[in-house]
RNA sequence: GCGGGUGUAGCUCAGUUGGUUAGAGCGCCAGUUUGUGGUAUUGGAUGUCGCCGGUUCAAAUCCGGUCACUCGCCCCA
């Protein structure tokens, strides 16, 4: 074992970095909340089957990014590469097909062996809504506008577009699969190689391909849209009806498809181009055919996932740290007074440290270098005539006052800043 | 899985056409200040130059390999 290293495409969350991602997450957890999506949680692994079966076997995620192993009773287990199979899963181990619709809220890591980037990690994490047990149009527009206030409220929204597609339903992709099988071949030969190979495949996914030689083909391939059945139209419309009327503004992109098989109808993707290739920042879309792939009844459903470290990395805010007050305890003699006086200060709900270092000039430079404002010096000298010296530290000036007189201060001060007065 | 870039102090980075004891800023430690921090000033410590091998009288520097990070392709959050 050589180095002190983590494994590839893992990363500590050192304070810095994870308060970053806790705003992420807590901002998720309460727009969800408003659109009755309620938190759960379900376990980071599952039957291998849980993954393989709906997402596809020749989907990418499936066929080369999963981390799956047997365990010693010789199960076949998979990391979750995503969320919302487990879900469903969950939804129908629970029984709760009973009980529709059921929306959820979840947060957590996901697993996927890929090649590292920024923003791209083996373990990432990603909060994600379901909206499961309706087949109405409201409720895409629903998730949509959950996703769209979310990303709003983290002041990302505005440097992201909405882009959006109907897949149709199985009626509809059958048609437009056919003609689009029918169509490609022709060009076989002038096909990039990675998409002669989807031909096979899963051809509708030569559609976002962005080599150059496939773009000018697909300018005259039947599209899409042209195949929906009339149900799915009228289902599109509906959606982007209630969008526009909310005044969410979106785009249409003919070739936003979706790499995983149980996806139909709406597909989305809140996109931000500064994040370089890495620019999908929250997506998901409707797909009704999950539950009956995972042996569940005919099901309704429609939710998204956001990738929280990509947020992270997108919003400005930054909480520093600080604490409120240093207790400075001079010499040893004074030692249990200060740690009582301490405790006492985390009692009343103040963030409170007790600066450890040999003299008491380090334990001032530590209260300062921690970004204490106040310093409750005691030493001997104090404990004789019950008192304190109170210091302010962004001034430097200081009183000796009585601790319950300290304590009203200290509360006076923090709320008000520099207002509150010593010399009062 | 495939391509490009980078790896020198805790951090950000200099380091000439190969040349002797490898540098700066920030940070850290200590003194000026034995019951008073932040500012100032003086001093100090710190490196297997990512790792292994090769060329050479001589390698941080050139070559090969390897590992890690990074950017792109693929795909996605």
């Amino acid at each position: 074992m050589k180095p002190m290293q983590p494994v590839r495409g893992t990363a500590d969350l050192m304070p810095r970095q994870k308060s970053q991602m806790n705003i992420v997450l807590e901002k998720a957890s309460l727009i969800a909340s408003r659109y009755g999506f309620q938190d759960m949680e379900t376990p980071i692994f599952e039957f291998t089957e849980v993954f393989s079966r709906p997402l596809g076997e020749s989907s990418d995620v499936v066929a080369k990014e999963t981390y799956s192993f047997e365990d010693r009773g010789g199960s076949s287990l998979t990391l979750r590469p995503e969320g919302t199979a487990s879900v469903m899963r969950a939804l129908i181990s629970n029984g709760l097909t009973q009980s529709l619709p059921q929306k959820f809220f979840y947060a957590g890591p996901m697993f996927r062996y890929e090649r590292p980037q920024k923003g791209r990690m083996r373990q990432f994490h990603q909060i994600g809504c379901e909206y499961i047990g309706s087949f109405n149009p409201l409720a895409d527009a629903e998730v949509i506008g959950c996703a769209a206030q979310f990303l709003s409220e983290l002041g990302v929204l505005h440097s992201c577009r909405l882009h959006l597609n109907s897949l149709g339903d199985g009626e509809s992709r059958d048609t437009d699969r056919a003609a689009l099988v029918a169509f490609l071949p022709h060009y076989k030969n002038e096909l990039s190689s990675d998409s002669q190979r989807r031909l096979n495949e899963n051809p509708l996914r030569i559609l976002d391909s962005k080599a150059d030689e496939d773009r000018e083909i697909l300018k005259n391939a039947p599209q899409l849209l042209a195949f929906l059945t009339t149900q799915a139209q009228q289902h599109f419309e509906q959606v982007t009806n209630a969008l526009d009327k909310a005044g969410i503004n979106w785009q249409l992109d003919i070739n936003l498809v979706r790499g995983l098989d149980y996806y139909s109808h709406t597909a989305f993707e809140f996109i931000t181009d500064e994040l370089g290739s890495q620019g999908t920042v929250l997506g998901g879309g409707r797909y009704d055919g999950l539950s009956a792939m995972l042996g569940g009844p005919d099901i309704g459903a429609v939710g998204f996932a956001a990738g929280v470290e990509r947020l992270a990395l997108l919003i400005e805010q930054k909480q520093e740290f600080t604490y409120d007050i240093a207790v400075v305890i001079t010499d040893d003699n004074a030692a249990s007074d200060g740690f009582a006086l301490a405790q006492n200060l985390r009692l009343q709900g103040l963030k409170t440290d007790i600066p450890m270092a040999p003299q008491l000039g380090k334990k001032l430079k530590r209260a300062s270098l921690i970004g204490c404002k106040l310093s409750f010096i005691i030493g001997e000298n104090e404990i004789k005539s019950d008192t304190i010296q109170v210091k302010v530290m962004t001034t430097g000036e200081q009183k000796q006052m009585e601790i319950s007189q300290a304590l009203s201060f200290a509360e006076k001060f923090l709320k008000h800043g520099l207002e509150g007065n010593l010399s009062e």
